[in-house]
DNA sequence: TCTGGGGTCCTAGGACCC
DNA sequence: TCTGGGGTCCTAGGACCC
């Protein structure tokens, strides 16, 4: 059987977690740049505020119900997430972190689930003040449903019967299954499919054609035949990216280009950081969707690196030329962004017996940095291609303090 | 008139997740 | 005026191989 563990509201409750006296009272919780809604209090909720409304088009509510407001401090949000997946930790044998707020737990040979359960989220709330929901099924995805209705009702839901999962299933919206997203629930809305149990009754050779082998698993994860494999923990990653919204338009190639120099040694970094060398390195740009008056302009470049790495100033370098290559004037950018692929870990590096590699002193001057601003704090040495000015940095007017992360931050009690 | 068959690898694009 | 960021997987199609 799997337990889906899930954080309520995640954001909003670390954010509440250090200021009690905001319990009971609506808040939100930003995107980056303050650009909209990603989390919400159930107080918030009620007052109508949706999953991801933009912060301008909900200002009037904030304001008629005094809603408070945050921006994301991914600092604390990810030190919280720790503490409450190594408390979920000691109840299971093996846990499964799927995201920053919730992870599968393999419950094997417990004999009374319906006791034991109740008891995992008693422990982690008492012990971390994160609300939590788990859902126990047969599947991933049956769990994944069971803990959206847990949330409805008393935090917890097992699904250990046949019959006790076809009554889930029966008015399940297919909407909030996963795996079904807007194009696939448009497609099902169509054919007059909007529920689970009548999704389930369609031929298994239906959901292959239509919604290919992903909507073929479901199918048969719906039935309780396991087809998400337990292992599918991949310790190795594909990708790894940073990408931001600017505060202000930019039109000029300069100062894109610093945009997109800072970005591309926070992903140096990250590189380092893990260990990984990348093989391809691609940019890319692009304007405001939501306005149909601009000119739109999404172009992108992937470029191979002669021999995979990860020093800062070969990365910057290659990000750099890309992003002025794909500049156009007249264009009114607002985000850009840099990936890196075809990871390879730094001690399988290979060379090709005709390379000759000259990087052993970028690799050196690269550590060096690292170490630095590890001891005196990010940015303390950085390229200057980055610039100075720095007009288009993030906004967030609203961040919270590093209650558990800055000494200068730790809460006094008395 | 009429031009093979069976592969692999890579990339772009589209779907999804939180 | 103002609309997030970082991931995953799957498929189709093109390039290339013999």
């Amino acid at each position: 059987m799997f337990a889906l563990c899930d954080c309520n509201n995640f954001y909003a409750s670390a954010e509440r977690l250090f200021r009690p006296e905001l319990n009971g009272l609506p808040l939100v919780v930003l995107s980056n740049n303050d650009g909209c809604v990603i989390a919400r209090s159930e107080e918030a909720k009620q007052c109508g505020i949706k999953m991801g409304d933009p912060e301008f088009l909900v200002r009037d509510q904030i304001n008629k119900y005094n809603i408070q407001v945050f921006s994301s401090n991914y600092v604390l949000y990810g030190d919280i997430s720790e503490r409450v997946m190594s408390n979920l930790g000691r109840w299971f044998p093996r846990i499964d972190v799927y995201s920053i707020d919730e992870a599968f737990g393999w419950l094997g040979g417990v004999s009374d689930l319906h006791h034991y359960v109740p008891e995992i989220r008693r422990s982690v709330i008492s012990n971390t003040g994160i609300p939590i929901s788990i859902g126990v099924a047969p599947t991933k995805t049956l769990a994944k449903l069971a803990n959206k209705l847990a949330k409805q009702n008393n935090g917890v839901l097992v699904l250990d019967t046949p019959e006790r999962i076809t009554e889930a299933v029966h008015d399940f919206p297919v909407k909030n299954l996963w795996g079904v997203g807007q194009q696939y629930f448009n497609k099902l809305k169509s054919l007059g499919i909007e529920t689970a149990g009548q999704l389930r009754e369609m031929p298994e050779l239906w959901l292959k054609q239509n919604m290919t082998i992903v909507g073929q698993r479901m199918w048969n994860e719906l039935w309780g035949k396991p087809s998400i494999s337990i292992d599918n923990t991949p310790d190795v990653r594909k990708g790894v990216s940073v990408s931001r919204s600017f505060q202000n338009y930019i039109v000029n190639p300069d100062i894109l280009s610093e945009a997109v120099s800072m970005y591309a040694c926070r992903l140096a970094e990250k590189l380092r950081k893990e260990k990984l060398h990348c093989s391809y390195l691609q940019v890319f740009l692009y304007t405001n969707q939501h306005r149909e008056d601009h000119p739109q302009h999404f172009p992108s470049k992937t470029n191979k690196l002669s021999i995979a790495g990860n020093n800062t100033n070969d990365i910057v370098r290659i990000a750099t030329q890309a992003a002025r290559e794909l500049y156009k004037p007249g264009i009114k950018y607002r985000k850009a962004g840099v990936i890196s692929t075809g990871l390879i870990p730094e001690s399988e590096l290979q060379l090709n017996i005709f390379d000759v590699y000259d990087g052993g002193k970028k690799d050196d001057l690269s550590k060096t940095l690292d170490l630095i601003n590890l001891a005196y704090g990010r940015g303390t040495i950085r390229m200057a291609s980055e610039g100075y000015r720095k007009t288009w940095k993030l906004r967030h007017e609203y961040l919270s303090k590093g209650y558990t992360t800055r000494w200068k931050d730790i809460i006094k009690v008395k």
